[in-house]
DNA sequence: TACTACGGTATTTTT
DNA sequence: TACCGTAGTA
């Protein structure tokens, strides 16, 4: 009933209004539906639409009906909204589609009906990351582990890495397996051995047990195969290993599968994604079609090129030219400022311009404005800004609702409620609100618990009734399990609501009043949460339905009517749109982060330059990249270069904007001389500038990289840098042991020369990298050209 | 058992 | 600099 001519006739015979909407790209990746298909979609070409109409071809037509569909992606977020618009488009005619949703959410609901392959009981518990650390902390304290050496955050990294990577304890290869002090793989069995006495599966075992269940289970997965006739895959860069099997696996009979995505948005790498997943799809699926969306519906044409731009320096890429029939729009602008508090106090005048509607363009309102950094502690800078000049701002990202203490230990005491056996939960809340009950009483517990083989629940009981527990704590404990007792019954009753029940639990048991108590300012947040939390009940029927929803739900959207700027992580940001968009912090170091590139090279340095395209193609009409020479990083004041992104925009899309003022304004201090990019030259040739510059040797590439490495060792000057430094600044020439003079940290003494820097022991503000054009010989102080 | 002081550390985080 | 987590102490 399915086979292509007759789907493709019922196509035309039916009106589809729906594949008139698509562009010929998105037209073809609608309706190809046989076989495999890979739609490369950049940034902004309408992924969205052409997928979401791909559904709803296969269903109008009949060709498949909606349980028949399996459509995975990363986020809940993206589920939903694709659920919407097919809803939509369908005219709401469609019963929900089962199977769309995350990966996690498709395997929870495949892991509960084959459990038992699995070694499980269907109503297994999921852990977080925070449970999961929680238990190896409990796994390496028992193996008497030097937290400090070894912590257990490490081991959970790596046990994930390998999770990613599908790696059953057995199979970690030699050379890995010696991660954590020689000893990662018996952690790693350890904590799987553990997990299954828990009746627990963390996040990568979603999908590690499905693809066990698939392999061992012949029967089981050719069911699934016949079952999920049509596959659709979303953000497909993103996919790691164990999910790219896990694909394959359910792909590899009709090899009906469109995977969508974006091998330059792929920037989730180190969390195990695989670019090379995407890279390499032909080869996996063989005679696979390839459709490119290239025209882009988002951005002017500036900003698209500029991103391009900078994109097309990054090697392996399967290429795409994205292209607008839109207007040029405002070139992106560039702009270097002295610090970055500077760099902070000028975007904020820009929102507030941009907002009042001057530059000759229409008033943007705060919610079409966001400001995106590559790392989130470079917030503070505007968060302080906008607070001081009264600008409403909303930071995206940070502890997300679910993973708030206070909801956590809540979630700990539903858990218990609906089953006393949770053993994480039950020692999350035993001595919480205080019990008297501390290390040694739950030692006791456990201990209790174990020769019995009972729960932790049960092992208390076990405790108080055997006196093993004594003092303040005892009674307390006994109140405790009793209400847990009584909890539950009341859940297994159903006598009250859900709803009634957990205010009572949290009621019960001290919880609220803990708060109440609590005179901290953060205190009456926290109460504000919990009663949110009950309120977020009142969308379920009962316990045990919002437990599983929140397992796997741990987003966050506050709806607040109030039109704020947006202030989020680039990774935050991607699949957003805003049409002003601001990207500060574009210094060596920073972005690309020197970490990155230290830990993975010239794969690092790429996939931040895909964050950088990330970043530039948010924008729709108006962006602004910038830049601060100095910059305080972990409390020492650093001087920066310009990213080396900066010089890979292409010049004809951007403007160099000047900053205002005209010393104190900045004029990015030392990167901006060294640099070698005509953009930067450009502004070197503007009167400030000019002072700042320097001879060819500071503007080759290799000079500068040179100059970045040494700032950071020590490097000695080599003598012919230092002779111009004494042409161009004829008044400060320094040499090891001079006094000077420094604006903002006043005396010191010069203890090294790097490059234009100086490392200057400040009497007292300490050690500090210092750019020489900013300092004066002592005794000058009247010279200080500023 | 609970509080304080110190030291080590410091990206990005869909589930 | 600022936080978190641990260890030591009352």
């Amino acid at each position: 009933m399915s086979s292509t001519p007759l789907s493709q006739r019922a196509v035309a015979a039916r009106p589809a209004p729906y594949l008139d909407e698509l562009n010929p790209a998105q037209r073809e990746a609608a309706e190809t539906l046989e076989g495999p298909v890979l739609m490369l979609a950049g940034a902004g070409t309408g992924k969205t639409k052409a997928l979401t109409s791909r559904i709803v071809h296969l269903l109008a037509t009949g060709t498949a009906k909606p349980n028949e569909i399996l459509a995975v992606t990363f986020t809940n977020k993206a589920a939903r909204e694709m659920k919407l618009r097919v809803g939509r488009t369908l005219g709401e005619a469609v019963e929900g589609m089962p199977w769309l949703g995350t990966f996690h959410a498709v395997c929870v609901k495949l892991l509960r009906r084959h459990a038992e392959l699995a070694d499980l009981k269907s109503n297994f518990t999921i852990l977080d990351s925070d449970d999961q650390i929680r238990l190896m902390k409990q796994l390496l304290a028992a193996a008497n582990v030097d937290e400090k050496r070894w912590p257990a955050r490490m081991l959970a990294g790596i046990i994930d890495g390998w999770k990613n990577r599908a790696w059953t304890p057995e199979q970690v290869p030699p050379d890995e397996a010696k991660a954590f002090d020689r000893r990662g793989v018996e952690f790693y069995a350890a904590y799987q051995a553990r997990l299954r006495d828990l009746n627990a599966v963390d996040f990568g075992d979603l999908l590690l047990h499905v693809i066990r269940i698939f392999r061992e289970n012949e029967d089981v997965l050719a069911q699934y195969r016949r079952w999920f006739r049509y596959i659709l895959v979303d953000e497909y860069q993103d996919t790691n290993v164990a999910q790219y099997l896990w694909l394959r696996l359910l792909a590899g009979g009709h090899r009906n599968i469109c995977c969508v995505g974006d091998d330059d948005q792929s920037i989730y790498g180190w969390r195990g994604a695989e670019v090379g997943n995407i890279l390499r799809f032909e080869q996996d699926f063989e005679g696979a079609k390839v459709v490119r969306l290239e025209q882009n519906y988002r951005s002017t044409g500036h900003i698209l090129a500029a991103a391009s731009g900078v994109i097309a320096s990054n090697k392996g890429r399967l290429g795409k030219t994205l292209w607008t029939d839109g207007e040029d729009g405002e070139k992106v602008r560039l702009i270097g400022h002295w610090d970055g508090e500077e760099e902070a106090r000028w975007i904020g005048e820009q929102v507030e311009d941009l907002q009042r509607g001057t530059r000759g363009l229409d008033p943007f309102g705060l919610d079409s404005m966001a400001i995106l950094v590559r790392a989130s502690h470079q917030m503070r800078a505007f968060e302080d800004r906008f607070l001081t000049i009264g600008l409403p701002y909303r930071v995206i990202g940070g502890p997300r609702f679910y993973e708030r203490l206070e909801i956590r230990d809540a979630m700990a005491y539903f858990r218990l409620a609906t089953s006393p056996d949770d053993d994480l939960a039950f020692e999350r809340i035993v001595n919480t609100p205080k019990r008297g009950l501390g290390d040694k009483a739950v030692q006791t517990i456990q201990k209790t618990a174990r020769s019995n083989g009972v729960s932790l629940h049960e092992g208390a009981r076990l405790a108080v009734q055997g006196q093993l527990i004594r003092g303040k704590g005892a009674g307390e404990l006994r109140v405790l399990v009793e209400a847990i007792d009584r909890w539950h019954g009341q859940v297994v009753a159903e006598a009250d609501t859900h709803v009634e029940l957990a205010e009572m639990i949290l009621d019960e048991s001290g919880y609220t009043g803990m708060w109440q108590a609590d005179k901290t300012p953060e205190a009456p947040g926290r109460l504000e949460n919990l009663k949110e939390l009950v309120k977020a009940l009142e969308n379920f029927d009962n316990l045990q339905g919002f437990l599983e929803h929140v397992a796997l739900i741990m987003d966050n959207e506050s709806e607040d009517s109030e039109e704020k700027v947006t202030i989020m992580t680039l990774h935050a940001a991607k699949g957003l749109e805003f049409p002003v968009v601001f990207l500060p912090g574009w210094e060596d170091g920073l972005f690309p982060s020197q970490r990155s590139m230290d830990e993975s090279g010239l794969k690092g340095l790429e996939e931040e330059r895909r964050l950088a395209y990330v970043g530039i193609t948010r924008a729709e009409r108006l962006c602004t990249i910038s830049f601060a020479g100095n910059r305080r990083v972990y409390g020492q004041w650093q001087s920066q270069l310009p990213s080396r992104f900066i010089d890979e925009l292409p010049e004809a899309h951007v403007e160099v904007l000047t900053p205002p003022g005209l010393y104190g304004g900045g004029y990015g201090a030392a990167g901006m001389s060294a640099s070698a990019s005509p953009i930067l030259q450009g502004l070197a040739a503007s009167s400030v500038q000019e002072r700042a510059s320097r001879a060819d040797v500071y503007n080759s590439p290799g000079w500068k990289r040179l100059q970045s490495r040494s700032g950071q060792r020590g490097m000695a000057q080599p003598q012919e840098a230092r002779g111009i430094t004494i042409d161009l600044e004829a008044s400060s020439s320094f040499s090891t042991g001079d006094r000077v003079f420094h604006q903002k940290f006043g005396y010191g003494e010069v203890m090294a020369l790097e490059g234009d820097k100086l490392v200057i022991e400040f009497d007292k503000a300490g050690t500090k990298n210092v750019v020489a054009r900013f300092v004066v010989q002592a005794g000058q102080a009247d010279d200080v050209p500023f």
